[in-house]
DNA sequence: CTGAAACCTGACGTTGACGTCACAGGCAGA
DNA sequence: TCTGCCTGTGACGTCAACGTCAGGTTTCAG
């Protein structure tokens, strides 16, 4: 498929394919005009590479752990890297569930304020 | 306290200080000199904003919602503010735990085709 | 064949949360 | 008084992941 179609399978944009190419985590055939051609696999990687991303890491650090991901090529390394950034997704979700419970609090503290009437406890 | 302390006892630059005011986020008593006078209470609260920021929030939906953390103070409209980012905590939330499961199952295969000597199932 | 839509490369613009630098004034100990 | 660190205000730099625009080529439906 061509890079509009990936693009709208996606939900990505065309500009953001190619500068995952350009980042080298996407490495598409070329037609003899010079167009770029995916193949149905690109879907898939192109979804995986987006949670990636918005798990917080970089081009970077996606493109070196993308052959142990795709392929399950593993070096030692590879797989501290990967255990790192796990540990860095886990530290990320308890901070997230800490900041979450302390919005919950907010949140059940002004509504109750704000039934009762505005005596606010002082935070 | 001044600024370098309250930098040194946050963990966060002056730099990033002095940008929290410009925003709005804090607001420092002056000295005669012009120097920046932060109360005790200023560390929890730079604590609070660094929390909120890590969270994915803008130093504008900082500024909003800061009163009603602070101090309780709500009207329905602040509420659906909170409710909304708390709704997208708990999305960030659910997608790093499935992003985690993702890279812990890589992370076995991966271990198990090293321990096995390389027969690597194709994803 | 033709015109619109999709594609190409290259290059500059954007955004947020600061880093960094220059230069000047303020403060405490010796 | 001197010295050295802290603080002040600009103002420009950075970085990543794209957005956007210009100017030209390719593809395809009619």
């Amino acid at each position: 498929m061509r890079i509009g179609e990936l693009a709208t399978r996606t939900g990505v944009s065309v500009r953001a394919l190619r500068y995952y190419e350009e980042q080298r985590l996407l490495a598409p055939e070329r037609s003899p005009s010079g167009q770029r051609h995916y193949p149905d696999g690109a879907v898939d990687r192109v979804e995986l590479i987006q949670q990636l991303y918005a798990a917080g890491l970089s081009s970077k650090s996606i493109l070196e752990l993308m052959p142990c991901v795709v392929s399950g090529e593993a070096t030692p390394e590879l797989l501290d890297r990967l255990a790192a950034e796990r540990d860095r997704i886990n530290r990320r979700i308890t901070d997230l569930v800490s900041t979450r419970g302390r919005l919950e609090s907010v949140i059940s503290n002004a509504t109750e304020s704000w039934r009762t009437g505005r005596p606010c406890r002082p935070h």
